[in-house]
DNA sequence: TGAATTCCTATAAAAGAAATAGGAATAACT
DNA sequence: AGTTATTCCTATTTCTTTTATAGGAATTCA
């Protein structure tokens, strides 16, 4: 039960973008470059982001992505939903299509497990990413 | 981020190895049968966790598998981690072996996953699960 | 001895993840 | 106008994992 790399990459995607998208958007090229990624990978990451709402593209020469609200108005469960998918356990949860629900001992197991999960990604915001990245290279200086 | 199939199977043989077993072993083909799904695979999963140590094993004829321990002293953790692994949504977050460790900003949210996501399924015996199915079962004559 | 089981291991089939590839469309800059 | 740098679109390949199948060895009971 794993998040995938392109959940991996959504993240640091935006939080590269904070950190380096202050007045001008940042392109994919830079960001893989800094994240020390495929380039080509990054992009899909990007357009799938962007399809969803939570970056806007700026195309041509100079262009890039932005976000498309603050960074605390997104949660780490919003980007990863969108690249991976539900995040829940199982898929019954959310379908519903199970011909066996009505005797299943394990529904109600999935569904708590299901709530928890959502519940935590979504307590969580880019911003407090950002942030605890900042803190991370702050420390570099102390050691 | 899904469990697999071989971990619902697990689960499902527990439970179904505390409904049918109270004196006697319950074998693969019987649960195979109720559970609705491959013999042979089936008998991989209960390999796997009489190896873990959470069924007995009885070889030959009249043979199958029963618990080691009562209901309420497995939690659901222990039957999953048997079959999936880890549990952890990043494997880093165990193995330690990530060369960007000390600069990574996800790091502590990845940590904080993981630890709900472990105490949820410890949360959950066995027990709890079988109770469950009762309940279910029980309330197809109510409707 | 025969039947029923767990045990062991190999392999095939299917699905999914990750990456690569090539080019079309768009926009800025000179 | 032309060049360059970007997003956009989609197809394909490669790799890994999951799921299932297969065959038989070892064991035990009747």
């Amino acid at each position: 039960m794993k998040i995938s790399a392109k959940g991996r990459y959504a993240l640091d995607l935006m939080i590269d973008i904070v950190q380096h998208g202050s007045e001008k958007c940042v392109s994919i090229k830079e960001s893989a470059r800094r994240l020390d990624c495929s380039q080509k990978y990054l992009e899909q990451v990007a357009a799938q982001l962007s399809k969803g709402g939570l970056l806007h593209s700026v195309r041509g020469s100079s262009g890039g992505y932005t976000l498309t609200r603050l960074p605390r108005e997104y949660t780490a469960g919003d980007i990863l939903r969108i690249t991976e998918g539900s995040l829940s356990p199982i898929s019954c949860v959310e379908s519903g299509e199970c011909a066996k629900l009505s005797e299943c001992g394990t529904i109600d197991f999935w569904t708590g497990f299901n709530k928890v999960i959502q519940e935590y990604v979504d307590s969580v915001t880019l911003d407090d990413l950002v942030r605890s990245k900042e803190e991370k290279a702050g420390n570099n200086y102390c050691i």
